[in-house]
DNA sequence: CTTACATTTCAGAAATTTCTGAAATAACTG
DNA sequence: CAGTTATTTCAGAAATTTCTGAAATGTAAG
């Protein structure tokens, strides 16, 4: 397959920006890809679109499936998996918040409770500031809960 | 200076959250011991406190700065800068949102719109998808601002 | 069962990021 | 001004992350 030149600035771009939002290159622009792809992708087609190695493919996929970002298609007669986004903006929207939530949120949040019951430790203004932290933390987790 | 063993779990954790957040280990574990001091702290004691070299210091501050994430303060007598995080943690969110948005969003609404401007290309799904994306995002920009 | 194809795993190579120590620069003090 | 202290810069070292090719594993078809 032979990216437009659409495609080709767009992959890149998402590739380039890849970094910023805690995930690699490849895997940016593996979503890039299946993104603005009207049909499902396999490996192979993946592959030899951005010009990496197919291990490389593979575990790009594994990675975005463990997002929950790609959905995984057959087609009859074709044994290989391909993969597609889900047409829904807003499904992705919601997936991406909550997954970065369990990943960026949820470890502090549990780290903050699990200092608090460690009891006092001596230090006032810590201990205040960690409560204050975590507090702040469950009420936004708290507001996006009902939504 | 020497810290509580509160202190210092809290600062271990930050620092290893720091690679999941988009910063470095030495940022999240400055910006952590920052906001769990009573008092400024200065570059020597920083570099102390989290035994890391003084340049590793200055760099991190930096970035901090950057990032509007740390206030300059000067005592009396004492010609060293100072470093303190807000007391107010809505500020803190807030500079944390407005800086995410404009180093992870921003830049890709300036892309989208470029790619919409260089006209049809013969890719109506592609082309499709980004106008459906950057209107997602403008629209997600948009009720941001109106707080 | 054997063959053919699809996918994953993984050790090491390559690339990138982070960190350090030394030197440069800047700013104050007497 | 000369000396002292504070901070930044930056080249290369160290650490970490990403990527590849080869081998292993899995799975369907004949």
């Amino acid at each position: 397959m032979t990216l437009t030149s659409l495609q080709q600035e767009f992959v890149l771009h998402f590739g380039e920006m890849g970094s910023r939002w805690g995930i690699n290159r490849t895997v940016g622009q593996i979503y890039a890809l299946l993104f603005i792809s009207s049909e499902p992708l396999n490996a192979e087609t993946i592959t030899d679109a951005l010009a990496i190695s197919r291990s490389n493919t593979s575990m790009g996929l594994k990675e975005l499936q463990s997002w929950n970002l790609v959905r995984l298609k057959h087609v009859q007669g074709d044994r290989r998996d391909y993969f597609t986004t889900p047409d829904d903006l807003w499904e992705i929207v919601r997936t991406l918040v909550a997954e970065r939530k369990k990943r960026e949120i949820d470890p502090t949040l549990t780290k903050l409770r699990e200092l608090e019951l460690q009891g006092p430790a001596g230090d006032d203004y810590a201990e205040a500031r960690i409560a204050e932290l975590r507090e702040m933390i469950e009420m936004m987790t708290g507001f996006y809960a009902e939504m």
